[in-house]
RNA sequence: GUGGGUGUAGCUCAGUUGGUUAGAGCGCUAGGUUGUGGUCCUAGAAGUCGCGGGUUCAAGUCCCGUCACUCACCCCA
């Protein structure tokens, strides 16, 4: 049922199981391999002063004019739920001084854009995004560039395609856009109608464009790199280098753009075939950004987590598979056994055995389905017979093998790593 | 912000040209086996047919509105 009352707000979602394996396990191995990488978590608050967004990714960019969660607080300050992460790193870091220097931080976590949603885009939605502060210089853009394709392999992720442009010095913006201007005069006849507009507000985008008969036009026309400065070109030629002794592939693509206002040279973004209309996973670059009388410059990539884990699962992955099994269910008949259950199932947990048991007293046929349900490795059942003895039933659920067993059997069976010490006073009350 | 598609049980979906008490599969609960799961058999619970209005003797079915979901555009991860 489609209940409005139980439904998240629009574009948001509900993140839990199965897919919530899935969600743990990225978040596990990227922190893992980023500390390898020397890198350091940094959660900054979701909410900023709207003016942080607005300076760093350029208020005239769509994420900043007509996609952000602002509002007014009680005492009258204008905030905004973080549309993209790199703003509040860089308000973070431009803080700390001459300490923060040469920074190198990761965050993970949610950030919002008042969007439509459609497949592979939410309103409330989740970046890994990395950025290493200071170093400016190829080797840094390179370096970032190959974490960025090694967490995507230890995620097991196959057919992704890195694409590497650059976007030159801030100078060089004005003399690409009017570049292209020029070279597009006696073609913009042969344009698409949004086209038009770009070719006033933001000729850049045009090389995108999905339309074939603007892909007809831009393929004719000279690579940006052709309008820029000698500098933005060596420097996209020494990254590439590095790239290749790394022996990182990429694909250098000159009609590759980013949106956001505030990157400068290198820029680079990740897409995979399995994603539909929003295939990319990643976007990232070099940026030089200012706060204050302050500007930081870094260089760093965010991966949209969502579209990583869609991808993962068109790829095959089942999040379910990596659910934790129980080692144990607990069975009992009686009250008595029902009773010594619970105190053994709190002993188990204590010594590292994850177990359970149905807890409303129900049939015993009922239990071993609960068991079953929970996918456990052993059911350990106990009724009168056991309670008499101070035995216990253990059946191995798999081959459905079944062996009574006295309390150190018991124990010795049920905890596999030697250094888990069993005190010998263990006794049933 | 613009355009298309879809809303019937927890899930996936049937539902004839409007015509009695709205169906299936899976899942869930219980029984068949009063001490044993995963297979099988039986039974049961579970639906304001997204919501509101209209047409009609009669609406899940037709009309209008609305909300939600979904895909795409703009743009972006």
């Amino acid at each position: 049922m489609t209940s409005d009352s139980f439904q998240p707000i629009q574009g948001m979602s509900d993140l839990a199981v199965p897919e919530i394996h899935l969600w743990q396990r990225l978040e596990d191995t990227a922190r893992d391999l980023l500390s390898r990488y020397a890198f350091r978590e940094v959660r900054t608050p979701i909410l900023e002063r709207t003016d942080v967004f607005e300076r760093s990714l350029g208020d005239t960019t769509d994420v900043v004019r007509k996609e952000m969660y602002s509002f007014e607080d009680r005492g009258g300050r204008n905030l905004t739920l973080r549309p993209e992460g790199t703003a509040g790193v860089i308000r973070y870091v431009a803080g700390q001084g001459q300490d923060a220097q040469e920074a190198r931080l990761y965050y993970i976590g949610p950030m919002f854009r008042s969007e439509r949603p459609q497949a592979g885009r939410r309103r409330q939605f989740h970046q890994l995004g990395v950025e290493a502060i200071g170093a400016p210089c190829p080797a840094a853009d390179a370096e970032a560039i190959a974490l960025q394709a090694h967490l995507l392999g230890a995620w097991g992720l196959d057919e992704f395609r890195m694409e590497v442009n650059t976007r030159g010095l801030p100078e060089d913006r004005a003399r690409v856009a009017d570049g292209l201007r020029d070279a597009l005069k006696t073609k913009r006849a042969e344009l698409c109608e949004d086209c038009h507009r770009r070719y006033e507000e933001n000729p850049l985008r045009i090389l995108d464009c999905k339309k074939t008969e603007c892909r007809d036009v831009v393929a004719g026309l000279p690579p940006v790199t052709s309008f820029m400065s000698v500098e933005a070109r060596d420097y996209l030629r020494d990254v590439l280098q590095i790239l290749k002794r790394l022996e990182i592939p990429v694909t250098e693509n000159p009609r590759l753009v980013r949106g956001l206002d505030y990157y400068v040279h290198t820029v680079w973004e990740v897409t995979h075939v399995g994603l539909g209309a929003q295939d990319a996973l990643s976007g990232g670059g070099r940026y030089a950004l200012t706060l204050g009388n302050k500007t930081v410059e870094g260089v760093g990539f965010a991966m949209g987590l969502e579209r990583v884990i869609a991808a993962l699962t068109g790829q095959g992955m089942d999040p379910k598979s990596l659910a934790e099994r129980p080692d144990v269910w607990l069975v009992s008949q009686g009250a008595s056994a029902f009773d010594e259950n619970l105190v053994l199932m709190q002993t188990l947990r204590m010594r590292g055995v994850s177990c359970g048991m149905d807890l409303q007293g129900r049939s015993m046929k009922a239990q071993m389905r609960a068991a079953n349900r929970a996918d456990s490795r052993y059911v350990i059942i106990r009724g009168e017979h056991e309670m008499e003895e101070g035995t216990f039933q253990l059946k191995n659920m798999e081959d459905g093998v079944q062996e009574e067993l006295d309390m150190p059997d018991l124990i010795q069976r049920l905890t596999p790593a030697t250094d888990i010490a069993w005190p010998d006073s263990e006794e049933k009350k």
